[in-house]
DNA sequence: TATGGATAGTTGAAAAAGTCAACGATTTAT
DNA sequence: ATAAATCGTTGACTTTTTCAACTATCCATA
């Protein structure tokens, strides 16, 4: 009987540099903890054959905000040009499609197909056990605490 | 007289995605966070001819903590080769230098020069600065609140 | 209602960052 | 002694990022 190993972040080698300063930095806690979690989400992902990325891509197009690719790039705080190859390839797995714009023909509003939304939602539940497991330390308050704090440095109190 | 504009976070183009679920996504949050707050740090640190990487690196050469490469890959979640690179040029610089470990002949240390060091106070002083700028939506109470969140998340409540 | 300037998406090239296997030197285990 | 493992390093390879152009479309204004 083997014994039963919880998956965690590998807090275990000697983190003697926990001492230094810059552990009180939060720009490094930010990266840091993003770093443990992406390594834990992406393997979750990749069962669906989606990284954070496409995953992120896909969750935007499933939602009911009609998104310009555009408005996706700025969200997501990555260049215009790199949505296009996303959006390509999950368009061509025919899990979004682009329409064009209502207002704006040059634009473009992705949106999932029905397998892209069936998909998402398998995802989506991989997406949020890994999450529970980066968080292992945190109880559920302290969960909500982190992401409201998160959400409200963003975008402040509306958020 | 120009209008005093203060460095913020650029929230202002259209956040209606803010309303998709992605949004609750610590994953996400702290991904976002962490690139709004990278453009400023690298900005901040671009003066000293630094970037976040080699400005973590020389911040762990400056502790007293003796950390050798490999502790330095481990704790910044980079890959053992990268330290390489980013240390071959601080030692060219005239910032760091290797130096064999005690027991361990095949390990080397890394600390930081007096020219390393008082480069390394003029940098701290602006990403600390930077990191006020990119929080600015928080309380100081709030910062340290996420801090000790982060903190927790990662090493658990001994940190 | 033209005309100029801006903007959305796309392409492609170049730079930077990340991944990974191999190697010599050294340490640790047997 | 010998074998296996580890540290730093190198080099190859892939992926990601950045950026400048280009077309189509929109917007402002003369």
């Amino acid at each position: 009987m083997a014994t039963e190993v919880v998956e965690q972040l590998d807090n275990a080698p000697a983190e003697k540099l926990m001492a230094a300063t810059i552990s009180q930095d939060a720009g490094f806690l930010l990266a840091k903890l993003h770093a443990a979690g992406s390594v834990l989400n992406n393997r979750a992902l990749a069962e669906f054959e989606l990284k954070e990325r496409s995953y992120s891509v896909l969750a935007l197009a499933n939602s009911e905000l009609e998104p310009t690719q555009r408005e996706m790039a700025e969200f997501l705080s990555l260049d215009p040009s790199q949505i296009v190859s996303i959006i390509d390839e999950l368009e061509k797995r025919g899990l979004v499609m682009r329409a064009p714009g209502k207002q704006d023909r040059r634009a473009k509003i992705v949106s999932a197909t029905a397998e892209g939304s069936a998909l998402f939602r398998q995802a989506e539940a991989a997406a949020r056990a890994a999450e529970t497991a980066a968080l292992t330390g945190l109880s559920g308050t302290e969960i909500a605490a982190l992401k409201g704090l998160l959400r409200k440095a963003l975008w402040g109190p509306a958020a």
